[in-house]
RNA sequence: GCGAGAGUGGCGGAACUGGCAGACGCGCAGGCCUUAGAAGCCUGUGGGGUGACCCGUGCGGGUUCGAUUCCCGCCUCUCGCACCA
């Protein structure tokens, strides 16, 4: 044994141990459950960084935990690589991606490998590479088979720096998410798969998700379902044409004073007095400006809006009402009108004020409460009440009004139920060079219209041509792949005459979208992965990463599932069945860390100052896995020093009790409370591990092993006892700090023959419930809630003895003599409370 | 505005289904070891009085023998969404 803990001697040793006996290799213990733990895909930049290390101690842990639990533990790691980071750099330094990603897949490896994760490199991924991402053009092409994949011409995100398409999940207040240029809004065609086809089933799915409330309540959000009527106001003087609207408070018809459309709504562009046409035209091209201003605090702009001059029928009140076009009504979202409720709507209610159209109020807080003055009100009154003024309705409850209403205007044949939602389908195309090309091909004799022209199966993969990249990656002008004419022009398949190839490429959310089952069957060449992989390793039992993809990625990847599900490819419809968040790290100052800020701390660094066992520990022990933290040059020294002393600890007692045959069962005195304290810490860990708390696990180990340092075995008994302790603490340690406990287990004289005595795969220890339960317990002793004394008294007392010993302690007789004992409250184990009266 | 979460020592944070608030760690103070330091070890450490007493988990109420925990009303902070009818 060495004298001092040398972690960069330790480390590297154990890594090479791992990796020449496979010991992560998932899938060699057929009979076993399985685990699948997994930590998001990572984007290879060039350097690993703090919330790197944190996403993985985590997986780590759990995956070390399980294989000593018995559990088949699948772990694997792959690489994100296709991107606009890579191509951005390729741009602007003239350096293939193609060169650089290997480079920094290899980096970031090193990186992960250095901190003794137990990754199964066998089934390591690349997205960019044909044999992964022809599965995603396998998959477009299944998609369009079943309508869920289709062209639209659509208003997309366009930056003008990255020179690409952005998802709406991509746009951060109306600057791009990864490169933070201002966002423009351009119309091109692109591809788009129909994930609102799944809105509800990824609604309804979310119920039996283990996942944090925080991402379910995001993801609620984000899917948006409204349930409201959908009912028709014809325009007066017309014989067909009606404004349709969309509202959920069907209730409030009677207050409909106006209807409010989009100001390019088809309908206004058609029936607007030919005089007001130039003006809504100026309108409409005024809040397009306004609204590509995004992030300029589009919410909180000022209502405006034009009388169109149409005019059309409330059909409950059968008055007459203008229609008015106004910058708040969204063309894209249910049928671009909407009916105007000033008294209970305050968007409503501020364009009435502001235009002197009519307020009238229809709901009331109750019956008899009809202070609402709409001269004087300040805002409307958007809460559920009672009708007023309502026909029929009156006196109604809003809830049972809105059914009533709606089914009212059903049976007269002027509005149906209609459900509408936030999310929008998934615009895929990217004007990029550095991704999966879209399978599709135009021929202008086989499909004069454009629509394209599915690749055959047997072409796949569309392999990404190799190019010049000073020439193709200018960063200008059309897609870089529309500039290779080798690759673009080809025969078409179907007439044999010159065809053009789809010079788009996927959206990368595409490939994060179902790695997680490639990875099942890794080299498969034959399906993106075998149904019997499927079956026995999905869904993902605990998924780890950050929760910046709450709506992003976690959404997409739901979504593919159920697709994958519906291919027969696997029988799971959910991913991933428990979801970890963890927080981020912050820097020194407890700002993000962030290269400009210059507060950013190197993994690397830190490991080779202090080894990946402290780095591990740190960042798991100084706060809860799912909150922030800062980083704290002071924390970290703790945690090395309390390496040190488990070391120590070791280096002490290892040379007399290594080899010797002991029995724990002697031990007696305090050799016995050692033993009680190792298996409550066992069950303890255990249960603190299960609930995802790697904090107090960890302070729960460091409680054992001071209770063991200083102990000097004096007899069989103590040794017995000392080296069950210390055998436990290098088992419960091995998650967390794995090298080090790999040391003290050899140490004690431990050498693997067999692939299960390896301390990796070794089981678990085991708490003996005769030595968690106490003997003696004390009992807290309150008088009149107040905490006074404690006694001490066996575990097994009766209610009666505890409160006798209790009332016997001569502190507590100070507080009771002489008074009036009212009640007497015994918990057993806990504590005993006199109520007195004075 | 809507949704989610959080407010506990000088700091990070503990406290299972209401039951001894402050585990564990950091920092700080004193001591040991040392020629001195580094490393390490020991003791103490919520506040106030300093006797076995009082006060303390954002604020104000409530339920209870007993509340960090449950209920009601506020305040502050973080994150997400934000004219979705």
């Amino acid at each position: 044994m060495q004298d001092r803990y040398d972690p960069k001697s330790v480390e590297p040793r154990w890594q090479r141990h791992w990796e020449e006996k496979d010991l992560f290799r998932a899938g060699a213990r057929a009979g076993a459950p399985k685990k699948y733990i997994l930590a998001m895909l990572p984007y290879p930049s060039g350097e690993m960084h703090m919330g790197h290390v944190r996403v993985y101690a985590i997986a780590d842990v759990l995956s070390r935990y399980n294989r000593k639990r018995g559990y088949d533990v699948l772990q694997p790691l792959g690489w994100d690589a296709f991107g606009l980071p890579a191509e951005n750099a390729a741009i602007k330094e003239g350096l293939h991606p193609r060169i650089r990603t290997p480079k920094n897949i290899k980096t970031f490896k090193e990186d992960v490998q250095s901190l003794g994760i137990s990754i199964d490199w066998t089934r390591e991924i690349d997205t960019s590479e044909p044999e992964f991402y022809r599965w995603n053009q396998w998959f477009f092409l299944r998609m369009l088979e079943r309508g869920l994949v289709y062209r639209r011409r659509a208003k997309v995100n366009f930056c003008p720096s990255c020179n690409t398409v952005l998802a709406n999940e991509q746009v951060e207040e109306g600057f791009c998410w990864r490169c933070g240029s201002k966002v423009e809004e351009r119309e091109i065609p692109e591809w788009a798969f129909r994930i609102t086809k799944y809105a509800d089933r990824l609604l309804e799915g979310l119920d039996g998700l283990d996942w944090p409330e925080r991402v379910v309540a995001m993801q609620r959000n984000w899917i948006g379902r409204s349930d409201g009527l959908e009912i028709e106001f014809p325009v007066v003087k017309s014989k067909s044409d009606r404004f349709r609207v969309f509202t959920t408070r069907a209730d409030t018809i009677y207050g409909a004073t106006y209807v409010a459309a989009a100001p390019d709504h088809p309908l206004v562009q058609k029936l607007a007095p030919a005089a007001k046409k130039a003006e809504i035209a100026a309108f409409a091209e005024k809040v397009r400006v306004a609204a590509r201003a995004v992030g300029e605090g589009a919410a909180a702009a000022e209502k405006e809006g034009i009388d169109t001059g149409i005019r059309v029928k409330n059909p409950f009140t059968s008055e007459t009402i203008p229609v008015w076009v106004a910058n708040f009504v969204l063309a894209g979202y249910g049928t671009g009108a909407v009916m105007a409720v000033p008294a209970h709507d305050q968007r409503d209610f501020e364009f009435a004020k502001k235009f002197e159209l009519p307020i009238r109020f229809v709901v009331r807080p109750s019956e008899e409460d009809d202070s609402f003055d709409p001269a004087t009100a300040q805002k409307a009154f958007t809460e559920y009440g009672v009708l007023a003024d309502s026909g029929s309705f009156s006196g109604l409850p809003s809830e049972q009004a809105r059914l009533a209403i709606a089914a009212e205007a059903q049976r007269r044949g002027i509005g149906s139920p209609a459900v509408n939602f936030h999310l929008r389908d998934w615009g895929i195309s990217r004007q990029r060079y550095w991704g999966t090309p879209i399978p599709i091909l135009y021929c202008a004799n086989c499909d004069p219209e454009g629509h394209g022209i599915p690749v055959p199966d047997e072409d796949l993969p569309v392999v990404l041509p190799d190019i010049d990249v000073k020439e193709v990656l200018t960063g200008k002008g059309e897609p870089p792949l529309a500039k290779v004419t080798s690759w673009v022009n080809i025969h078409c398949p179907r007439c044999g005459g010159p065809a053009r190839r789809e010079a788009e490429t996927m959206d990368t959310f595409v490939d994060s979208s179902w790695y997680f089952a490639r990875y099942l069957s890794p080299h498969e060449d034959k399906a993106p992965f075998l149904r019997e992989d499927a079956d026995r390793w999905l869904a993902i039992d605990t998924y780890v990463g950050g929760p910046e993809h709450a709506v992003l990625h976690l959404l997409y990847f739901r979504f593919w599932t159920k697709v994958m599900a519906e291919l027969g490819l696997t029988a799971v419809h959910e991913p991933a069945q428990r979801l970890v968040t963890q927080g981020i790290v912050k820097g020194r100052d407890g700002e993000k860390m962030s290269k400009s800020k210059g507060n950013v701390v190197s993994p690397r660094d830190i490991i080779s100052e202090y080894g990946a066992d402290t780095a591990r520990l740190f960042i798991l022990f100084a706060a809860p896995a799912e909150k922030d933290m800062d980083w704290s040059d002071e924390q970290i020294e703790g945690q090395h020093r309390f390496l040190g002393r488990v070391f120590r600890l070791f280096q002490a007692n290892a040379d007399k009790v290594r080899g010797k045959t002991v029995h724990a069962s002697f031990a007696q005195g305090e050799a016995l409370e050692i033993r009680r304290k190792t298996h409550r810490t066992i069950a303890r860990v255990t249960q603190q591990l299960e609930r995802l708390q790697f904090n107090t696990a960890i302070s729960s180990l460091m409680e054992l092993v001071n209770t063991v340092t200083g102990f000097v075995p004096k007899n069989e008994g103590d040794e017995g006892a000392i080296v069950e302790a210390l055998e436990s603490i290098a088992q419960l340690l091995s998650p967390f700090a794995p090298h080090l406990a790999e040391e003290m287990w050899s140490e004690l004289g431990h050498t693997a023959r067999r692939r299960d005595e390896e301390l990796v795969l070794r089981p678990w220890p085991h708490a003996d419930p005769a030595l968690t339960a106490e003997e003696t317990v004390n009992i807290a002793v309150q008088v009149n809630g107040k905490l006074r004394g404690q006694v001490s008294v066996s575990a097994m007392a009766a209610e009666e003895d505890i409160r006798e010993a209790a009332a016997a302690d001569p502190k507590i007789r100070g507080w009771i003599d002489g008074k009036t004992v009212k009640k007497v409250v015994v918990i057993p184990k806990r504590l005993v409370n006199f109520v007195v009266g004075t």
